[in-house]
DNA sequence: CTTAGGG
DNA sequence: CCCTAAG
């Protein structure tokens, strides 16, 4: 926290002076907001077209996310106090508690923070592209099958969901960006960082981290405690690390995303999509009276982003290996776990297979939404891992019709 | 604890 | 997503 807090009153930035800045204040002002928002439960919402507007123009000129992060989180993070849709009764102290109580628990997982943060980072994004789109070095010492991972990437969007939010919002916000081409390399690349070496992938850019990790562990947490009450078993296997999962800025906080779009025009289809992914959350339900089956009900539905992930994964790591690729993929995703991104996978075997059969008919609506290329990746990596085990599938006839 | 498979 | 059995 000191270290933390020294940074950020060097780091500062002037830059923001020349925009609407309501909300650009120097980090004392932000932290006795944040005290009274921790005391005050009613803060109002504010900043948040300062943070959109600051977006806008800022961009473009700076190259250090950091500098956008810091107009996001600080005004982002009062608004939280704002989303009290759940502070119904004893909901609030509860609710502060359980914000108080994170925050402190999160000081310790500062390093698991970063880690997500790095495998997410916003970092990249905003790199030349000179330092992206490294691909031949994570293949070193990598059970990696080779010829699978190069297909193109430029056809997807950003990889880790946890960044979602602010690539997206790269996106958004930078109207002739090359940010579509800067962003398609961020996996390969924080893989490859953290394939070849897992210390850097905990220390580069430990410095100048925005408070938005801070703050999405808390919602994380507190989500998670929640409502997982009874799924604790299952979570606990990523316990010491998944409680820094979840700090993305999707549209989790269902409350800020109605803010932002009074404010501001939200039209990319990419985001419209994150959009109702995870818009109806359930951050706020009560743990108690809600009990099983109730996950069922609120069911997220599988982003593009996510499916590359897991694509990803599954090149990386193999059919099969899913907590690996539940802990290095989905780090940021606090749901996902192991099996789902099994069952996933399952599905999207299937969507592939109906999508070989049926090539440029009428797709199954489920299987429309994911692009055709991955679907034909999941085929090949499924066939090479199938063809691995001796067995043969029917939908890799044109490659490997038999086993030898 | 993880994975596979069925529901 | 959930449940369960098998390693």
């Amino acid at each position: 926290m000191r270290t933390f807090e020294m940074d950020r009153r060097i780091d500062f930035p002037e830059t923001f002076a020349g925009f609407k800045c309501e909300s650009v204040r120097t980090f004392e002002d932000t932290m006795s907001d944040m005290n009274r928002f921790l005391m005050e439960p009613k803060y109002e919402n504010f900043a948040v077209d300062s943070f959109l507007g600051l977006g806008m123009e800022n961009m473009g000129i700076s190259s250090k996310i950091e500098e956008f992060s810091h107009g996001f989180d600080f005004s982002f993070l009062p608004d939280y106090g704002g989303l009290d849709s759940c502070s119904t009764q004893d909901g609030e102290t509860g609710l502060k508690l359980e914000i108080l109580d994170g925050f402190l628990d999160e000081v310790d997982e500062v390093e698991d923070i970063y880690a997500s943060h790095d495998l997410s980072s916003t970092n990249n994004h905003f790199r030349p592209d000179t330092e992206v789109k490294k691909k031949g070095s994570e293949s070193d010492g990598e059970p990696e099958p080779c010829g699978l991972m190069n297909f193109s990437a430029e056809s997807y969007s950003p990889g880790i969901s946890g960044s979602i939010g602010l690539s997206e919002w790269s996106n958004e916000t930078l109207p002739h960006a090359e940010s579509k081409n800067v962003s398609s390399g961020k996996v390969e690349d924080s893989l490859a960082t953290s394939s070849k070496d897992k210390h850097c992938f905990y220390e580069s850019e430990d410095d100048k981290k925005p408070l938005s990790t801070f703050i999405g562990s808390w919602v994380g947490r507190g989500k998670r405690r929640k409502t997982n009450l009874r799924n604790c078993s299952r979570l606990d296997s990523f316990g010491g690390t998944s409680s820094c999962a979840s700090y993305d800025f999707r549209p989790r906080k269902g409350p800020l995303k109605k803010c932002i779009q009074t404010t501001t025009e939200i039209n990319a289809s990419d985001y419209d999509q994150l959009d109702a992914s995870e818009s109806e959350d359930d951050f706020c339900v009560t743990n108690t009276s809600k009990s099983r089956s109730d996950r069922r009900k609120h069911q997220r539905m599988w982003t593009v982003e996510e499916v590359v992930n897991l694509v990803d994964g599954v090149s990386h790591f193999g059919v099969g290996k899913w907590t690996d690729i539940k802990k290095l993929f989905f780090r940021s995703a606090s749901h996902r776990t192991p099996i789902d991104i099994r069952d996933k996978w399952r599905n999207l075997l299937k969507a592939s297979k109906h999508n070989d059969e049926k090539a440029g008919g009428k797709r199954r609506p489920a299987s429309r939404l994911i692009p055709k290329d991955i679907l034909h990746r999941v085929g090949e990596l499924a066939s090479l891992h199938s063809k691995s085990l001796g067995f043969v599938y029917d939908y890799s006839r044109s490659r490997c019709s038999s086993k030898n």
